[in-house]
RNA sequence: GCCGCAUUCGUCUAGAGGCCCAGGACACCGCCCUCUCAAGGCGGAGAUCACCGGUUCGAAUCCGGUAUGCGGUACCA
């Protein structure tokens, strides 16, 4: 398949949205599969609703993913391509040109109608319970007429003249596909009065221009394709060939909404998802690689796609599933690269005091074989071990006691840690030798391992949960161990003694 | 309203006439491992393949229709 040329052409209008993410990794992933181009446009010819903000959203969203565009606008405003500018409002007197063509040939036609008359015509139909169409009313002028119009002082639309028969195209993705012209609401406008383009225009042209191959996209787009197909018809250019896409659903299934799901590729991306696993979970949904495999790199994906496995019916963001391959990611994540895509989120948990300090890559390396396994999100890092930089740790007397024990015994017993733990000096600091003498006291006592490591547990981290109780003791140090020991010590005696003392720990 | 598209376990999917009284994964449940939480291993439950007809010796797979859902129907993209 030569010269396969495809294109992503989200428009400004909002952050970078999870279903553009998909769509631009289809057809990314297509590109590469066929040693084609991938091109990015901004559809920004909606002035009113388009935002510096939101463009510099999806350049750098799409950066992260992974997805290099060969063809595109460059962060800074240039671009980057022999078929520029690819920014749509730099491209007007394009649209002017190929409008003034089709006005030539009279395939398209100015209309003098107002927004009100419009409205007023629509409103009668729908009253009519008939289906809104334009009436071609100002199909019929004579040049006359229109000069009448013109001398009033009236602005004209562009309106293009939709031919009477019946589209049809192969879709990638959906097979044969036929839909009457006639059923496309009349001749649609390309140009407003203003002279500004509107989108079925301008995408037919870029796409024209740019020598697309392939317009990937998502369904929403599939009733408005024999619009497109007529311009570029009547432009005189090659028709592309079209796969759309099935779309992303809500849990109800609807259409993905900002107002139901949360959409935004950047909300995802400070919750601490990784590229990888992204780029794998959205490849899936609607994809397959018609095997078993589940876990695969953006080029293994892009050495398996195809758009014959591209699944028809709409797929529900599953959010559970996404967490579960990011678990898978963040675990084969090398321990370097794993340290230094945690850091932004702890300087982010130090920023917002829920940190007192930075671990140092040391530390973080050190930690990473009991961590990466437990992480479901970078972000959860300061739930995992947020305890081990914190100057005081809040252990709460209740929780200090386990199920089977009363508070007496848990005192009793944390003392014979403290006293065992003390023996320890720093070179005997280590795992394997704090184990053995709390076995010993347990057995020597009859208790059971996780009474006392329980104990243990909150007394040092204030929490139930943590990483394995000797690797947490190790990072801790054997100051901090002991100073929180005492600590909890203290704040279970005061409340033996039946004082209201707040039970506050020492780091 | 009109037009279009879709429909396999709760969810993502495998499946392209017999290999399927439907396979995998997530989630769920149980067991194992185990100092908690995870991870991992093993097992379980979960789909009359939307429904009704037809074609065929045989249909989840082909053809009609019905239902439901979704999308489109703008001087939005």
């Amino acid at each position: 398949m030569p010269d396969v040329r495809v294109r992503f052409a989200p428009s400004p209008t909002g952050p970078l949205h999870i279903g553009g993410v998909r769509t631009a990794l289809f057809n990314y992933l297509y590109a590469r599969r066929h040693g084609g181009r991938f091109i990015l446009r901004i559809e920004d010819t909606d002035v009113a609703r388009s935002m510096p903000e939101h463009e510099q959203d999806i350049l750098s969203g799409l950066a992260w993913t992974g997805m290099t565009w060969d063809e595109g606008p460059e962060p800074g405003g240039g671009d980057r391509g022999p078929f520029g500018p690819y920014r749509q409002m730099q491209r007007r007197d394009r649209y002017r040109a190929a409008a003034d063509r089709l006005l030539a040939a009279d395939a398209a036609y100015p209309c003098f109608c107002t927004p009100e008359e419009l409205d007023a015509e629509r409103r009668r139909q729908e009253a009519a319970r008939q289906a809104p169409r334009y009436s071609g009313r100002c199909a019929r002028l004579t040049p006359a007429d229109r000069l009448a119009f013109e001398r009033e002082g009236r602005p004209a639309a562009v309106r293009f003249r939709v031919a009477e028969r019946v589209v049809a195209f192969d879709d990638l993705v959906r097979g044969h596909v036929e839909i009457d012209a006639a059923n496309l609401g009349g001749d649609f406008v390309i140009l407003r009065a203003d002279g500004t383009p509107l989108y079925h225009f301008t995408v037919v042209v870029d796409d024209a221009d740019m020598a697309i191959s392939d317009v990937i996209r998502g369904e929403e787009h599939l009733s408005n394709t024999p619009k497109h197909i007529l311009l570029f018809e009547a432009l005189g250019h090659h028709v592309p060939r079209f796969a759309h896409l099935p779309l992303i659903l809500n849990a109800d299934r609807t259409k993905m909404s900002k107002r139901r799901s949360q959409t935004a590729l950047s909300a995802y991306m400070s919750e601490g998802f990784v590229r990888e696993a992204m780029v794998n979970y959205l490849a899936l949904l609607g994809w397959s690689t018609g095997t078993e495999e589940e876990i695969l790199s953006l080029d293994e994906l892009a050495s398996r796609f195809d758009l014959d496995h591209v699944q028809k019916g709409g797929a529900v963001f599953d959010r559970e599933r996404l967490e579960w391959v990011n678990g898978q990611w963040i675990r084969r994540l090398p321990v370097d690269e794993f340290v230094e895509r945690l850091r932004p989120f702890l300087v982010r948990d130090r920023e917002q005091g829920r940190i007192d300090r930075l671990p140092t890559d040391d530390e973080l390396r050190s930690l990473a074989p009991v961590i990466q396994e437990r992480l479901p999100r970078l972000g959860a890092v300061g739930d995992l071990i947020g305890f081990l930089f914190v100057d005081r740790v809040a252990a709460d007397p209740a929780q200090l006691v386990p199920k089977r024990w009363d508070a007496a015994t848990t005192l009793e017993a944390l003392c014979g840690v403290r006293e065992a733990v003390a023996r320890h000096d720093e070179v005997t600091w280590e795992a394997d030798e704090l184990e053995p003498p709390l076995r010993e006291l347990v057995a020597a006592r009859g208790w059971k391992a996780g009474d006392l490591f329980m104990a243990i547990r909150v007394a040092v981290t204030g929490q139930t949960s943590a990483p394995p109780l000797f690797d947490t003791l190790v990072a801790l140090g054997r100051a901090r161990t002991l100073a929180r020991l005492d600590a909890a010590i203290v704040a279970l005696a005061d409340r033996r003694e039946g004082e209201a003392v707040e039970p506050v720990g020492h780091g």
